[in-house]
Parts: C-alpha cells; sequence; structure tokens
DNA sequence: TTGTGGCGGGG
DNA sequence: GTGTACGCCACAA
C-alpha cells in the first residue's frame, strides 16, 4: 500500500538489537503518522589495512557487521575506502577509535543516525514523501507503517498544524526560580482554538477560560489539550529557555508525567548552556531562536522581546497589565482575567509570527535537509556546512572531520586581511553615481573556482593571487566543491528571481531570500575554525581577488576620467561632475565586459546630493558615514550612530531637518539659522515639553548598576514612589535647571513642567552632538550655532 | 589591542 | 546522542 505524506521530525529506536528510524509526520489527507524504516550505521575507513582486522573489532556487544570496498572522493580526489558497517549506532564512535588505532583513517563517524538516514534516503522534511509498505501494530499514538520502500514524491510542502504555548508564573521577587514559584497559568492558541488553564476560580464570561483544582492538574490539563489537538508544531516564544524547562521542573515537583511523545515518552531538556526541550513525534519550534538568528538581520529593532518583534513583524503588541504584580492579584483574587487576556495574546503574538516566518523557516528545511526542529536552533555556519555535506554524499565525496581541539585553537590564531576602503574626503557633493558589484563574493568563489579541493593544483597555475600568507591559484580543469554548489545557489536564486517578477508567492520570495543568505555565508564559514570544510587559503584569496575588482573597477573610472570619491569592499561612488548617466552607464559596461564568469558590476543609483561626515572634526577618514538624497527626494542615511532610541525627539528631529535643508535646499545658512533657532527656543523653553524627554532602557536591576547615569537616577525615582522597575523598563525622563551633577537634576517625564527643563543641556548633550560633524563639513562651527551673534554668513555653495 | 565574563529572551 | 554549541557588548588588563 503506498501512502503519501510529509515527513515532520525523526528519531529512532533499537529494536530485537537492531535500529530503526522512526519518521513522523503527516498524511495528505491529514493523519498524523509514524514510518518505520530499518537503517544500518556506517563509518569509512582511509588507508592500507586488511578487511579481516576490522571485520574482527568488537567490544562488548558492539560490533562490526560486516565490510564493503568502495569508490570514493577525497578532498575532491578518488580513492578506495572501506564502508564499515556496526549493529548499532552507539557502536560507531566505540569501533571507530579501534579502527583509528590500527593506524588508518577514519571518516563520518559523528554524522547523527537519523540525519545520515534524511541525507542517504534524500528526504525532505516537510516535502511530500511516498511510503510503501503496510500498518503494523506499534505502541504509539498513531498508527504505524513498516516501509518496504520510501522515496521523496513531490515538491509540495506541509501547511502544518501549529500549537502555540506560554506560562504565567508565581513571581513575587526578580527572580525566576521554578523550584520556589508555581505556574498559575498556561495559555494555548491554535486554528479554531483559544485557552487558558489556570486553578483560581473568579467570575468570568470568557469562554476561553478554564478552571482546574491545582497546579498539578493544570499540567495535567496541558497534557491531555496537546494531544487532543494534536499538533505538528507546538509553539513557544524563549520557550526552550523558559516555558518547557519551568514546566518541567512544576511537573517533577508535582509528580505530572508529561507524556507529551507521540510513542508516550516524556518531554526532556537537554543541553547545559543551551537548553533545548524536545518531544518526540511533535516538532517543538522556539520560534524566538530562528527570529534571532535568521530573521534579525533584515529587522529594525534591536531588542527581541514578543512585544517588539511582533510590533515590528505583526503590527500587534502585547495586552498591556502590570507583569510584575500578577502575584499580588493571585494572592488577593483581584483582577486575574486581565491576566489570561495577556497570556492568552501572549500565545496569539506566538502562532502569527510563527505563521508568518512559516515560508522562511521552510525553505531553510528544504534547502538544508533536516527536520524544522534542528532548523530553528542552528547558526548560519552550520547550515553551510549542512548543506555541503549534503551535496559532497551526492558527488560520492567523503566528508571531512571536525578540527580537533589544538586544530581548531591553530585556526582561531589566523586571521585574513580584509575588504579594500578608499576613504572620502568628508564633505558636500553633487550628482554621485554609485555602483555596486553584485554577490562579490560568492561571484568570486564561482568565478575563479574557490576551492579545498581545487587550491594549488599540480595541474594547472593561473590565473595566481598574491596575498598576505602566499601565493595561491585555483585548478582550471576541475570543478571544485565550494564553487559547484555556489554556482548552484546563484543559478537557482537567478531562477526565482525571474518567477517572482510574475508571482508574489511568500515561499517563492523566501526561498530567494534563503538562497541568497546561505550563498552570502560561504565566505564567512570558509574562515569558521570549528569548521569541516575550513580554508583559510580560499578565504584569503577571496578578499584577495574582491581588491582586485574594486581596483580595477577604480582605475577604469579614473581612466574614463571620473572622479572616484569613496569605496567600499564592493561599492564604487563616482562624481558625474561634467559627465552624464550616460557616460557612467558606459564605464559600467566597459568594467563588465573584462569580468570573468558570474561577477557582474550593478548600477545601485544615481544621488543628486550627499554628504559625507567625519568621525570627529579634524578627522580625515569618513569610513561609511555619509547622507544622500535620491531623485525621489528619499534619504540613504549609513552610520549616522547619532540617531539612537534615548535621544530625545528633538535631537532626532533636528538632525533630521539638517540633513533635508542640506541636501535638497543646498542652503547652508538656513540649516544655520534654523538651528541657531532651535537653540533659542530651548533656551527659552519655548520647545514643548514631550519634545525633551529621554527614553531610556533599562539594562539590569537598578542594584546592579556601579555607577548612576542619569537614567538610573530616573528609575530610583521611579521605584521610591512604588512603581515596578527592572530590567527593560523604559525610563522617561527630563534634565531640569539646577547645580550639580546630571543625575541630580533629573525629573520623571510626567512630573516635570515646561518651564524648569535645562534647555542649555539640551543644546549641548542632544542637539549639538547630532549636527555637530555636518556643519564641520560646511565649516560651520559650534560656536556658530550656539553664540548670540546675530550676524554670521556663509555664501552659496 | 586583546581577553574574559555576562547576558540575551522569559516571569 | 554516531554531537558540539552562540555572538555581542562592557569592562579589565
Amino acid at each position: 500500500m503506498k501512502t503519501s505524506f510529509y515527513p515532520t521530525d525523526i528519531s529512532y529506536v533499537v529494536k530485537d538489537g537492531k535500529p530503526v528510524i522512526q519518521l513522523f509526520g503527516r498524511t495528505v489527507d491529514g493523519k498524523q503518522i509514524c514510518v518505520l524504516d530499518a537503517f544500518e550505521p556506517y563509518f569509512y575507513v582511509v588507508g592500507k589495512i586488511d578487511v579481516k582486522d576490522i571485520e574482527a573489532l568488537q567490544q562488548d556487544d558492539l560490533m562490526v557487521v560486516r565490510v564493503e570496498k568502495v569508490k570514493k572522493n577525497l578532498n575532491e580526489h578518488e580513492t578506495s575506502a572501506l564502508k564499515v558497517f556496526v549493529n548499532i549506532p552507539k557502536a560507531v564512535p566505540v569501533i571507530k577509535d579501534l579502527v583509528k588505532q590500527l593506524g588508518v583513517d577514519v571518516y563520518e563517524y559523528d554524522i547523527l543516525f537519523t540525519r545520515r538516514y534524511l541525507i542517504d534516503k534524500g528526504i525532505v522534511p516537510l516535502t511530500l514523501t511516498e511510503v510503501d509498505g503496510e500498518e503494523v501494530p506499534a505502541q504509539l499514538k498513531v498508527p504505524c507503517i513498516k516501509a518496504k520502500k520510501i522515496v521523496p514524491k513531490e515538491d509540495k510542502v506541509l501547511q502544518p498544524k501549529m500549537l502555540a504555548v506560554d506560562i504565567e508564573t508565581y513571581n513575587p521577587v526578580r527572580e525566576v526560580n521554578p523550584s520556589k514559584h508555581p505556574i498559575l497559568m498556561i495559555g494555548l492558541y491554535g486554528k479554531d482554538f483559544s485557552r487558558v488553564i489556570t486553578w483560581k476560580k473568579f467570575p468570568t464570561k470568557e469562554k476561553y477560560v478554564e478552571f482546574v483544582q491545582s497546579e498539578a492538574d493544570c499540567l495535567q490539563r496541558f497534557v491531555e489539550l496537546v494531544a487532543q489537538y494534536a499538533p505538528d508544531f507546538l509553539v513557544g516564544y524563549f520557550s526552550d529557555g523558559f516555558d518547557f524547562p519551568f514546566i518541567h521542573e512544576r511537573a517533577r515537583i508535582n509528580k505530572v508525567k508529561l507524556d507529551l511523545g507521540l510513542d508516550f515518552s516524556e518531554l526532556e531538556i537537554v543541553g547545559r548552556t543551551q537548553k533545548e526541550a524536545k518531544i518526540t513525534g511533535i516538532s517543538h519550534i522556539d520560534i524566538f531562536k530562528f527570529i534571532r538568528k535568521v530573521i534579525a538581520r533584515s529587522m529594525k529593532t534591536d531588542v527581541y522581546t514578543l512585544d517588539a518583534v511582533s510590533g515590528e513583524l505583526l503590527g500587534e503588541k502585547k495586552h498591556v497589565v502590570a507583569k510584575e504584580l500578577l502575584f499580588k492579584a493571585w494572592d488577593d483574587n483581584e483582577g486575574l482575567e486581565e491576566y489570561c487576556k495577556y497570556n492568552l495574546q501572549d500565545c496569539v503574538l506566538t502562532y502569527k509570527l510563527t505563521e508568518k516566518l512559516l515560508p522562511n523557516l521552510t525553505e531553510f528545511v528544504r534547502i538544508v535537509c533536516l527536520p524544522p526542529f534542528d532548523i530553528v536552533r542552528m547558526t548560519f555556519s552550520t547550515f553551510v556546512e549542512w548543506y555541503l555535506m549534503n551535496q559532497a554524499v551526492k558527488r560520492n565525496e567523503i566528508v571531512p572531520n571536525r578540527p580537533g581541539r589544538m586544530e581548531e585553537m591553530n585556526r582561531m590564531s589566523d586571521r585574513i586581511k580584509g575588504a579594500f576602503v578608499f576613504e572620502p574626503k568628508p564633505g558636500f557633493y553633487e550628482n554621485l553615481v554609485v555602483f555596486d558589484y553584485r554577490s562579490l563574493y560568492p561571484s568570486i568563489i564561482a568565478s575563479h573556482n574557490i576551492s579545498k579541493g581545487t587550491l594549488n593544483c599540480k595541474c594547472c597555475g593561473d590565473p595566481k593571487m598574491e596575498t598576505e600568507r602566499g601565493t595561491f591559484w585555483f585548478c582550471g580543469k576541475q570543478k571544485g566543491l565550494f564553487s559547484i554548489v555556489i554556482s548552484d545557489l546563484i543559478l537557482r536564486r537567478a531562477e526565482i528571481k525571474k518567477q517572482l517578477k510574475t508571482s508574489k508567492d511568500p515561499l517563492l520570495a523566501a526561498r530567494s531570500e534563503a538562497l541568497k543568505v546561505l550563498a552570502n555565508s560561504f565566505y564567512g564559514y570558509m574562515g569558521f575554525p570549528p569548521g569541516r570544510y575550513y580554508c583559510i587559503e580560499c578565504a584569503e584569496s577571496t578578499t584577495a581577488w574582491a581588491r582586485h575588482y574594486i581596483h580595477k573597477a577604480i582605475d577604469a573610472a579614473k581612466q574614463s576620467g571620473f572622479t572616484v570619491l569613496y569605496s567600499d569592499t564592493d561599492s564604487l561612488f563616482v562624481l558625474l561632475e561634467n559627465k552624464s548617466k550616460d557616460d557612467a552607464l558606459a564605464l559600467m559596461e566597459k568594467i563588465n565586459k573584462d569580468l570573468p564568469g558570474m561577477m557582474e558590476l550593478d548600477y545601485e543609483g544615481f544621488y543628486p546630493a550627499g554628504i559625507f561626515v567625519s568621525l570627529r572634526a579634524g578627522d580625515s577618514g569618513a569610513k561609511k558615514k555619509y547622507a544622500l538624497l535620491d531623485e525621489q527626494g528619499n534619504f540613504k542615511i549609513r552610520g549616522f550612530e547619532t540617531v539612537r532610541r534615548n535621544w530625545s525627539f528633538i535631537a532626532k528631529d533636528v538632525q533630521k531637518k539638517v540633513l533635508e535643508i542640506i541636501l535638497k535646499e543646498h542652503d547652508a545658512p538656513k540649516a544655520k539659522s534654523f538651528v541657531r533657532q532651535v537653540v533659542e527656543d530651548l533656551r527659552k523653553n519655548k520647545i514643548p515639553l514631550d519634545k525633551v524627554v529621554i527614553h531610556t532602557a533599562l539594562s539590569k536591576a537598578i542594584a546592579g548598576y556601579a555607577n548612576v547615569g542619569p537614567h538610573v537616577a530616573a528609575a530610583q525615582k521611579m521605584e521610591a514612589k512604588g512603581l515596578e522597575v527592572g530590567a527593560g523598563t523604559i525610563i522617561k525622563y527630563v534634565v531640569i535647571r539646577g547645580k550639580g551633577l546630571i543625575r541630580d537634576k533629573v525629573k520623571l517625564a510626567d512630573e516635570a513642567s515646561q518651564d524648569e527643563y535645562d534647555g542649555e543641556y539640551y543644546v549641548q548633550n542632544q542637539i549639538i552632538p547630532g549636527v555637530e560633524r555636518i556643519f564641520a563639513v560646511l565649516g560651520i562651527g559650534v560656536d556658530d550655532l550656539t553664540k548670540n551673534t546675530r550676524q554670521s554668513s556663509l555664501g552659496n555653495f
């Protein structure tokens, strides 16, 4: 009988001395199943040795089953190897040590059994798979099929059934302590399903609230409801680090069995430093981990609280309630309904976030070919590595070993020379054109065949590249693994981008993004010390070629009569002066004609005006600090770190307005008089109070601060008023007039009045630092902005 | 400049 | 579990 299903999770058991893979998933008609498949553990041996010597190896009940002679490639060169099969997975590390003692090399002895299975069978989680086999009885919560044959079927993906979970705990002090404090409520949210289980009764009309007798009952009911809902994904926010470890400990204390696993196994917390909560057959997705690792780089926020992340990605926030007073509400049984609402809303947000990011998660699962549980918890280097390993196996390559401790230490001391930066002269410029190399590092790796196995080959030697650590070249006859794999990624992405022009499918967009991110991670991976495919010569060559090509573009621009203003890594800023945009495009064509393979210089844009500022007045470099104005009137601002959260609105407003006047109107005197007006208004307390409020988030508990800065002083005042203040609390304060230290002059925002704020403080510490460097470029000093001289002029520029 | 310790997220 | 763990920042030396 043939069954089509989407695998979601994988594990294995040893039955009658033989390992059996358990592949959990959901069938096309929506039923959960488990597929059982026999699979043999093995590893490779390379070296001169008698097969009989290996066959004889045994230790207790761990033994070699058989040995096969195979043809493989090692570091991209042909070799003969022995494939050593052992009886159970646990035997691999033991037997490989025995083999190693015989003086030969061993490989692929640390690839997890379940992952080995996925690679070898080419099974892609979340993707339609067909199993041929009969149903067999088994001790599981779901029907079991014993596989005769299992193959990937169609390029269709699962819409997983998801359940979000969140807990609230009794928390009288600022400390998380599951051994002392009980769980008060557990929230669940899924499709057409809302529930908050709690064990103190109060009157309510909300249907989602369910009362039970005790904390133990609450935990018990949680287990029942999860089983009833039968999710593919159980989702939480920081649930590896908080919710599940807490639930686990409370269940232990209350003697409740958390047999959530589809094989009746209990929730398991593994790992010392980075905890992971595992449930057999159900994928526990800690969406926080995925967001911080994969999505974070494309987000604006710099804090990853559920509130901030939901706000940005969903436009929805947490339910507002005094969380730190929950223990009191519980003791007095007053206002608990609000906390239930809060609990449920956290689940809703967690659910929606996962729903939104599902295309991204799914694409990483499909590219890297690992279960969602693993993908959510992996870093980029492991993504690249796992992808390479998959490709290596497909190409009959033996996967290199990870470095030993010593080797890794040696690698860590190796630093490579970075990218080329041509620093601009600070100043105001008109009519700039920006070019950049499209995917510079990936395209160099692809075009120059940069790979561990093609490094300094014996058969050819061009072109050579001189680097800091020697002369390197890459084979011109045989394509290397890195280069093949990265070319494939680039081509696949180009194909998807074509499709995206006529389609808005979020899966396609996510796939394109995933491919890009993966390709961009290759360069970093080559210099990643714990990597299996570590190749410092490859990384060094990549940056050396990058410098070569950017210099080439700079030279070509100069030769065509352009003034080169600025260049960093892969981009080039030139001034048009008396030339046209067409001249710039012609220059680009000329440069592109000589580029090898997949390399290409792109026209990034034309900017009517731009300003480059220096780090400090007098400093020559203006690296990565500029503001450009495009033809639509939008700003492109880089490196102005002055616009920060903990600045007052007036400081941000003034900086923005000054850039606008200078770039759009080219009117320095106007910008100057604007600032002077603000300075005067501040000194006369004419700027509204809410514009001078400073917002700062407390990074830790008040007691943790050794020296009391202004925001800490303000926090102390809040505490004195009886408000709960801790890490993460946003402190809003105003600096008022007076003598002494700043911290003695702070007032809470809602207690200060319009006429008492210290205008001079704002001028010196908020306004001036934000615009000082911009004016320095125009030859206008701080005194010109703040001193009370009515007359001072500067010609138009 | 390099090295180390703590913390993020959650309540 | 055929395992090994991050990455950034503040602060010190």
